[in-house]
RNA sequence: GCGGGCGUGGCGGAACCGGUAGACGCAUCAGACUUAAAAUCUGAAGCCGUCAGGCGUGGGGGUUCGAGUCCCCCCGCCCGCACCA
């Protein structure tokens, strides 16, 4: 018996494809495009099980929609820019970029052994001149087209990393990859426009019908549209006014204070003469926005003394609070209070002894009992207590306001945004550079077209904190464009989620030198048509990519808005934990081993071993599983097989020994069973005979049911059932001893079909067993199995017999058999006859090719 | 707190539109081959019961001839957001 030479084979059939070209992607306007893109991976140092599920999955759609005719453009780059180059500088004393170059070369040897289809010629890698030399002149465009400006701004500042973040990178008022308490302080940065397309970014998420509910909802709520009213109250006593927003303008006449901020410039101009409010402000500011604070922080507010003049009552005043719960970023940074019809409002006015009215009755509530206690009421309802607005329901109490608020210039409607610009300067090296010089006379000058790129230095050091650019003996000091005096560069350079804003674009024409992509390409390759990565990236990534096509096109650069049609999110790959039961350190799988008894032991010590959770596979955690390793060992294919079996795509999977060895297993048995067939086959091409035994023909009914379905599935990204329908297919088969009529010829006809079907998941070895099978051609160039559609209906169907809803008895019948005879049918069968017992039947419930209730 | 998702054998998971629950795999057990083991092959298996049969999709109720699937209430787990006026 032979064996399975997996290393030779996997290799062998790599070159092949290489030397055929076979995943080259070239335009041609007469065939359908599909653009498969995995989210590209950052050059870590080495791949890992994530990369080899989101890989394989989008070689699994890639392969197939090769197969079924689609001009297939799949392409792989790197994510090049980014800090953990400059933390190996700083660490291991290596230069970022030979850091990123040898790990993107180690990459990319790791992922050629995956046999994945995709264009290597395509490659790219964000941190070559040759990339990012496009995105300063996008810059440059927006600039123009003032969707990028400068704004003196605070900043969260990360004190371990040395470096601004964005909102998003904060979590939990630390920093996302330091774990660093967040301090905040005031710089110049750049920013993008984003809040300019707010709009077109929310609206038109109800486009994307093929990405998951899940992430538009995300996006949805990050963006957070509200409509309300904008408008001064007078300040009393004072010359100037006071701004706030509110969503609901219908309350007004419930208002019992009007509270700010503690950062807003009132409260700041009243603490310069007033100690108690500063220490106040102090206190609040201290509190910060820590995961705790939020929860359980009380509402708590400094009366300022000042007062404010009801906008529809000259005579009613309303005092000004500083309040711990008014945030400075969001609306003007103040608000009026309306305790009746808002908790947090109300929970304030409680505990300051503020009235509460309702203005806002339910409909089935008598107007003069009902009353706020604890709980705010923010329902429908008539209005009540508000003068003009008596009578009027919220929606048109709230125009109704609106519009006398601008007649009277007071105010006017507005839409407001939660999603802020999106600041994009970062005090690092190892990235993209600015394109702007600042000139004592001129200020921030753009950099001239005709200059750029500006290329970032590799001579440089780390010996000191912060930017090595700015450290420099030389590169910053330069010219102004403008005046030409001397003048210094932008020293920082640009946030990393810029060049992964417009990468899939420039995957259409990797090479283009004058342009970032080239018209063409981009006219016909994009939108990506399945876009497939993880979950994590749901809002910032995603959110930014569709930005930066929206603004690419304002300013004419190319005519999709939305960059990925399709977007699949894939889950984690987890691992059980392991631990030291003694010491609690945490222990590899590698580390570990079953003893005699079947016990998790220590394979050095022989030690006890705590097994803990199934966790995300994790550094810290120990628990990772090495690809490289399982790819040495059980080849790209077992590997491919595992990640696609048993956990539905979406969903975690649970990274096991046994579930390789499984894959392992099937891969060898379909190897033996196509090289030793039990009868000789027929040659390739040879037409089915005349005569099939019985069971001939029921095989070939599953091996045409089994196309049918799993390229249903392979549409649907049910990957698990198509694995599972090959694998049934693969037990009917090895049944077969082709000792019947035509047996042998419908053994090749099912040979052929599993490879064939299972070419998109383990291509090595269906391209080995298609060979083997006699075929010359190369199987990644042939088209996908067509389905004999009479074939992949039975002609018999069992039908289940129940007696009064409950199973009695199953029977073969005729498909489409007629109701009667069907009935009749069920009605003599014996079981069925005595469930009934001789009592008398009510109905009958016949569901034609189903099922048969005899009711009693 | 708000929003979303999930709950099926020992385990991962199937079950199209309300119509035979547990496909496929993992683990397990028995048998064959072997001096033995591994590998491989054959077979068993939701649970209870000797059989007849009964019970089973987190729990409780409902709709229906029929519910894992639909409706109501409850429990548990996971994810996102988090004072957004």
């Amino acid at each position: 018996m032979s064996r399975y030479n997996v290393k030779e084979t996997e290799a062998k059939w790599q070159e092949a494809w290489e030397r055929r070209a076979c995943f080259r992607a070239v335009e041609d306007p007469s065939r359908p495009k599909y653009y498969v893109l995995e989210m590209f991976p950052y050059p870590s140092g080495r791949i890992h099980m994530g990369h080899v599920r989101n890989y394989t999955i989008g070689d699994v759609i890639a392969r197939y929609k090769r197969a079924t005719g689609f001009n297939v453009l799949h392409p792989m780059g790197w994510d090049a820019f980014g800090l953990p180059a400059e933390n190996a500088a700083l660490e291991k004393k290596v230069h970022p970029a030979k850091w990123t170059r040898e790990n993107i070369a180690t990459m990319r040897g790791q992922l050629r052994t995956m046999g994945l289809s995709v264009d290597w010629e395509r490659e790219i890698a964000t941190c070559d001149v040759e990339y990012y030399r496009h995105e300063q002149k996008m810059f440059l465009d927006f600039l123009k087209a003032g969707l990028a400006y400068r704004k003196e701004s605070w900043v969260n500042w990360d004190p371990v990393d040395n470096t601004v973040l964005a909102n998003e990178q904060v979590i939990d008022g630390r920093g996302w990859r330091t774990g660093a308490l967040v301090e905040k302080r005031k710089l110049s940065q750049w920013f993008l426009r984003i809040t300019a397309f707010a709009d077109s970014l929310l609206n038109d998420l109800a486009t994307l019908d093929r990405w998951p509910e899940r992430v538009r909802l995300m996006q949805e709520n990050w963006i957070g549209r509200s409509t309300g009213v904008r408008f001064r109250f007078a300040l009393a006593g004072r010359p100037d006014t006071l701004e706030v927003f509110t969503t609901r303008p219908d309350t007004l006449f419930g208002a019992s204070f009007a509270a700010i901020s503690p950062n807003h410039p009132l409260a700041a101009e009243l603490a310069a003469g007033n100690p108690d409010l500063a220490a106040f402000i102090a206190e609040c500011n201290r509190l910060g926005t820590s995961e705790e604070a939020i929860e359980t922080a009380e509402k708590r507010g400094f009366d300022t003394g000042l007062t404010v003049v009801h906008p529809f009552d000259s005579g009613w005043t309303l005092p000004v609070y500083v309040a711990n719960f008014v945030l400075m970023e969001y609306g003007t940074g103040a608000i009026f209070g309306c305790p009746a019809h808002d908790q947090r409002d109300l929970d304030f006015a409680r505990k300051y002894g503020l009235p509460v009215t309702p203005v806002v009755i339910p409909a089935d509530a008598d107007p003069a009992a009902f009353t706020v206690g604890t709980e705010a009421y923010t329902g429908p309802g008539v209005l009540r207590n508000s003068r003009f607005l008596d009578g009027m329901d919220v929606e048109s109490a709230k125009q109704e306001v609106g519009r006398r608020m601008e007649e009277a210039g007071q105010g006017e409607r507005t839409t407001q945004f939660r999603l802020r610009d999106w600041g994009v300067s970062r005090q690092r090296y190892w990235g993209c550079p600015i394109p702007v010089i600042h000139c004592a006379d001129c200020g921030a000058v753009p950099v001239p077209e005709a200059d750029l790129p500006v290329v970032l230095p590799e001579d440089v050091t780390f010996d000191r904190p912060g930017n090595p650019l700015d450290h420099h003996p030389t590169w910053k000091h330069t010219t102004c464009p403008s005046c030409g005096k001397p003048a210094v560069r932008e020293t920082d350079t640009f946030d990393t989620f810029i060049e992964s804003s417009w990468y899939f674009a420039r995957f259409c024409s990797p090479h283009a030198e004058s342009a970032g992509f080239e018209r063409g390409a981009v006219d016909y390759w994009m939108p990506v048509d399945q876009y497939i990565g993880g979950i994590e990236h749901a809002v910032l990534h995603l959110l930014y990519a569709r930005f930066w096509t929206r603004a690419l096109k304002q300013c004419g650069y190319l005519s999709v808005e939305e960059p990925f049609a399709g977007l699949f999110t894939q889950g984690m790959v987890n691992h059980e934990t392991y631990k030291d039961a003694e010491t609690g350190a945490w222990l590899s799988p590698a580390d570990i081993t079953r003893n005699d008894a079947g016990a998790m032991v220590r394979a050095d010590t022989g030690a006890a071993v705590t097994v803990g959770r199934v966790e995300k596979m994790s550094k810290s955690k120990k628990n990772v599983v090495d690809p490289a390793n399982i790819i040495d060992t059980y080849g790209a294919d077992a590997a491919r097989l595992f990640m696609l079996s048993d956990s539905p795509p979406e969903r975690d999977l649970e990274w096991t020994e046994a579930g390789i060895d499984g894959a392992w297993r099937y891969i060898n048995r379909l190897w033996r069973m196509v090289d030793e067939p039990p009868v000789a086959l027929p040659a390739p091409g040879a037409a089915l005979p005349g005569e099939l035994s019985e069971r001939a023909v029921a095989t070939r009914k599953l091996v045409h049911k089994t196309i049918a379905g799993v390229g249903d599935d392979l549409e649907k990204f049910r990957f698990n059932k198509a694995v599972a329908r090959v694998r049934e297919l693969t037990n009917a088969l090895a049944e077969i001893d082709g000792s019947g009529a035509g047996e042998a010829a419908v053994l090749r006809e099912g040979y052929e079909a599993v490879v064939r079907l299972i070419a998109p998941m383990m291509p090595h070895l269906a391209e080995e067993l298609w060979s083997r099978l006699g075929h010359t051609s190369l199987l990644a160039e042939q088209p996908w199995p067509r389905a004999d559609a009479a074939l992949a209906v039975d002609d018999t169907v069992t039908i289940a017999v129940q007696v009064n809803g409950k199973l009695r008895a199953t029977l073969a019948l005729p498909r489409d058999m007629a109701r009667e005879a069907a009935e009749q049918a069920a009605l003599a069968d014996e079981t069925v006859v005595r469930a009934l017992d001789g009592k008398p039947v009510r109905k009958v419930i016949v569901v034609p090719n189903r099922v048969i209730n005899v009711v009693v």
